[in-house]
RNA sequence: CGGGGUGUAGCGCAGACUGGUAGCGCACCUGCUUUGGGAGCAGGGUGUCGGAGGUUCAAGUCCUCUCACCCCGACCA
């Protein structure tokens, strides 16, 4: 391809929209453009990356036994509402109407749309398993879309889903697709990790979530230094190094409960500053509601609530922080002060971190007033312990015996579920058994973004001055840099080794542009391709031409007549 | 949805407080020179100043409403 019949606006100064790396260096190449918030156009060079990935999306789903199907991105709410998550989805589900005034949204996943074809079709045992994947555009409404393709309001999605007979079957669909997943990522050239993660809205048994691993990754990938263990934070769970060995109760004498005035004192920090005492010697008193309970978390000072694991335990989907106000009333204190001791007709949870601690400061259901040299069953006993905290960097690990888990940043890039029944019992899916007995069919349902992948690529693959693509997904292996159009030594020269390259089924992109060679070399540098064919007349004074590889900017210098001969795909 | 901010040329921005012919850099077009890491000189403005009302002799600037976009938070594959 010659650059000059190709659209590709590069830009010199980075766009004030974009924040992140991948965002700022995906306008700059010129792959991209906005066209509503979360919402863009692909140009040539943005397409071709998409293809790549899309390319190898397919050939390993294939090989992995799934079918390609195409279904609607306009879908009726009746299907919707039969799962009930027309009206759990909210606001995220874009909802239009048609000129009859019936009922659409456009599609944000199709477990709804790919149930109800398959229970329709598929009678028989015999035609099971079924795994049906799409690669297709999702919309769905985000709060806040940001970072340019990272998280779009309309983005690429492949998206699969397996028909079982039975658990057993269905988890070796999920094997298969665990696998195929570990085969595209690697492929597409991305360092990434598959971790344990909570199903969430989509529901279902157990699911993993694949993550590219990036600093910018905008979940906390939490891992073992010693086993293969790693979740992310929503699920991951860890053995507390200081509470659960140090703070036994029995190693301390009991000191008397006291009160302690601690004025405008809220945060941990200030109380744990002005009463001169550690972090972790404090217990966070936080009340949250679930449903329609109102709940009192006990949380060690220096630790965090997990909400999914919490809102898990309640078993309702969400829960929240109360009001200033509801504390207040629930309390008769204002926020900021509460304290499990005293508290009546509220359930308290409290943290397994919190177990077995003693001498310890909460706070006292009073303004301006914490209670120091608290202890368990003495001055209070929750009604549960459970784990509801986010994991600590230093924490044991939760499946071995000697391992630390450590944090670092992901970008989810991949996820898949087993279902189970859920869409299949709340649909009334079924095949006939071998016995003539309707069955509920057992689903499974496996995502990947693909247009994410693109900004993962970018983020793991740069360097100051661009993209460094892996070869994989790279819009075009080789870019010839003639450095003077007007020497017609160098023009011609730098034609024929592109008619030589592209004879041999390279993807090559010709520089044709009538530019300084500045200009070539800063925007080559730019969008990322991997090899970079200089042809200057000073090289072809001598008979040579330089080979430089993007990533580490090594130089070789080929004689003209050996490039294309010994040229290796 | 709450808080903050920005909309002026393709991109990055100034001009607004204090109303008086819409500007700067880059990009772009023409010509000449130049040609190995974002060239130089000369010429060219490509703009409903986000939109609608209003105040005023006069509005990019002041007032009201509105739309879009960005950031923080809550939320989320």
């Amino acid at each position: 391809m010659y650059y000059t019949k190709l659209l590709i606006p590069t830009l010199r100064e980075e766009p004030g929209e974009a924040e992140i790396i991948s965002h700022k260096l995906m306008l700059r190449a010129g792959m991209i453009r906005k066209l509503a918030a979360g919402i863009y156009n692909y140009l040539p060079l943005g397409y071709r990356v998409l293809r790549k990935i899309e390319t190898i999306v397919r050939e390993e789903m294939n090989r992995a036994g799934a079918q390609e199907i195409f279904m609607p991105m306009v879908l009726p709410a009746e299907l919707w509402r039969e799962t009930g998550r027309w009206d759990q989805y909210g606001k995220e589900l874009l909802r239009l109407k048609d000129r009859h005034d019936r009922e659409f949204c456009l599609g944000p996943t199709h477990e709804e749309v790919v149930t109800d074809l398959i229970r329709k079709e598929v009678k028989s045992y015999r035609q099971l398993p079924l795994n049906l994947y799409q690669i297709q555009s999702k919309f769905r409404d985000e709060i806040r879309p940001r970072f340019g393709l990272m998280r779009g309001r309309e983005f690429i999605m492949k998206d699969a889903y397996s028909f079982d007979i039975d658990e057993a079957c269905a988890e070796e669909s999920y094997r298969k697709m665990f696998e195929a997943y570990n085969s595209i990522f690697r492929r597409c050239g991305l360092i990434f990790k598959p971790v344990e993660a909570d199903s969430g809205l989509i529901g279902g048994s157990f699911s993993h979530e694949f993550m590219v691993l990036a600093d910018t990754g905008e979940e906390a990938v939490v891992s073992c230094d010693a086993c293969g263990y790693a979740a992310n934070m929503e699920k991951a769970e860890g053995k507390s190094q200081k509470s659960e060995v140090r703070s036994q109760k029995s190693e301390y004498d009991l000191l008397p409960l006291e009160r302690k005035t601690t004025p405008g004192k809220k945060s941990v920090e200030d109380v744990a500053a002005f009463l001169g005492v550690a972090k972790e010697q404090l217990v966070k008193t936080l009340l949250m509601r679930g449903g329609d309970k109102v709940v009192a978390v006990l949380v060690r000072g220096d630790h965090e609530l997990n909400e999914t694991k919490f809102a898990r335990i309640l078993n309702v989907t969400e829960v929240e922080l109360l009001a200033p106000a509801e504390v207040e009333k629930a309390t008769g204190a204002p926020s900021g002060f509460s304290g499990p001791v005293g508290l009546k007709d509220i359930l308290v949870i409290a943290d397994s971190a919190v177990k077995g601690m003693a001498n310890f400061v909460v706070g006292g259901n009073e303004k301006d007033m914490h209670l120091i040299n608290v202890s368990m069953e003495r001055d209070f006993t929750p009604d549960q312990f459970a784990d509801v905290r986010n994991v600590q960097e230093g924490d044991g690990c939760p499946r071995c015996e000697t391992g630390k888990l450590i944090i670092v940043r992901g970008i989810e890039v991949g996820h898949t579920f087993k279902l189970g029944t859920k869409y299949s019992v709340s649909m009334d899916a079924t095949y006939l058994d071998e016995a003539g007995r309707p069955q509920h069919m057992v689903m499974g349902c496996y995502g990947i973004g693909v247009s994410r992948i693109i900004a993962a690529a970018i983020e793991q693959n740069h360097d100051k001055d661009g993209i460094i693509w892996p070869a994989a997904i790279a819009p075009f292996k080789v870019i010839i840099l003639p450095l003077n159009m007007t020497s017609g030594n160098v023009k011609t020269t730098a034609e024929s080794i592109y008619k030589g390259l592209s004879e041999k089924g390279v993807e090559v992109l010709l520089d044709d542009r009538d530019e300084r060679a500045g200009v070539k070399f800063k925007d080559a540098d730019l969008l990322g391709i991997p090899v970079q064919i200089v042809v200057g007349d000073k090289g072809l004074n001598r008979g040579i031409v330089e080979i430089k590889t993007r990533a580490t900017r090594e130089v070789k210098e080929v004689a003209v007549e050996q490039l294309i001969l010994s040229w290796e795909i």
